[in-house]
DNA sequence: TTCCTAACTAACTGGTTGGTTAAACCAACC
DNA sequence: GGTTGGTTTAACCAACCAGTTAGTTAGGAA
């Protein structure tokens, strides 16, 4: 039976966590902190959730959802290879824009080589993986991509979409500091820029033989 | 005065508190756990650094000073900027899987939108990222690179070479899980993989029209 | 009305943790 | 052999924090 008195109580609670986790990370987080954000008492995680780590894993739950949705609307628009590989970039973007909390906590398990990723979480986020990687082959199957490891390929797409969007703060902290730093860049931009650097690479002339 | 029992007890100390902040973050890392790491008195961290924040900065100032010297010396090697960005790849990848602590402790300060990061550090960082864009504004300038957005670049290039390292226990995770997904890449070829990458990109025929 | 159960709360507990302190140690110099 | 001053230690403490618990509220069924 749902709740009598608010039937979404545990999505606030969830929200509230994300941004907790999102912000000091598993260990920083304190538990108080997160029921106050979700405007309910501290025993009511425990009694819709969990403990701490239950409340981590449904988030990282909940949020590569989101992910893995976002990736197949972008990969229905057809097309080739190329095609959807930007459209998936674009999702990707936006994604990190719309809801910054999920690479954030993510970024964090890469620091901590995920040794406390529940398997249940690591396999939604290798669901998420394959979609892009399955792609890459594709394409190279294709001959639209050079034949290129599809795994690396895929982590320095994420890694670029993350690092771009992330390190924002960072940059304008940096600004602050110092003139001449700043990049204030608008959604599209940042899109716009992985796509072209990963698709059409850095060099002004490309050597077709440099494999 | 330097301490007349051990010259390098600061460096013993500030390695331990490396290799836990890297491992746990700044909240997780239990103080009591880096002075056992060390070797030492808990109360010695105090004496000879400070408290747990200043431990901290210390550590990422020895760590910055590191990647300034090993940039240093990959861009001495002369050359066109293209040589010379190929350099500075290999260099960044050598010193990432040399002393994994500190792009590790970055990401998770990157996570936390380096809110607690000292001026002193942030200058340490920013004369890094200065490098590298002054770099490829030049390869632009002459030619060499396309017209594109230096910082970013830079972003794109230091994002690739972490992430590409730093997600090698994830992937091992990974590979445990499920077969097919390993990927035990050596040294050299993730250095090839991100220069292939960046300078020549993704697509089997470049557009030349391509911005 | 009476009873039952899910939802909820305030207050507490037991363990942890960053930081301190007073005393001890030791090498050098007088 | 005594003194000085940097170095080291064990023990301690106050604050903090995850998790629990005893008890309350409200709505529906009998």
């Amino acid at each position: 039976m749902g709740s009598t008195r608010d039937p979404d109580r545990r999505d606030r609670i969830l929200d509230a966590a994300s941004a907790v986790f999102a912000e000091k990370g598993f260990a920083g987080a304190r538990v108080d902190d997160i029921a106050d954000r979700a405007g309910v008492n501290k025993a009511m995680l425990y009694y819709h959730v969990g403990d701490k780590t239950a409340l981590y894993s449904a988030v990282l739950l909940r949020n590569f959802e989101r992910v893995r949705v976002a990736l197949d609307e972008a990969l229905a628009t057809g097309g080739s290879a190329r095609a959807r590989l930007e459209a998936v970039i674009t999702a990707l973007t936006r994604m990190v824009q719309r809801h910054p909390d999920h690479p954030r906590m993510m970024l964090r398990e890469i620091a901590s080589g995920a040794t406390s990723l529940e398997p249940e979480v690591l396999a939604a986020m290798l669901e998420v993986v394959g979609v892009v990687r399955a792609l890459i082959a594709e394409g190279t199957a294709a001959g639209e991509f050079r034949a290129i490891d599809p795994v690396l390929t895929h982590l320095t797409l994420v890694g670029a979409v993350v690092f771009l969007n992330a390190t924002a703060p960072i940059r304008n902290r940096a600004a602050a500091l110092g003139p001449g730093f700043s990049l204030p860049e608008p959604t599209t931009d940042i899109a716009r820029f992985i796509k072209e650097m990963l698709l059409d690479g850095l060099a002004a002339d490309r050597k077709p033989g440099g494999s």
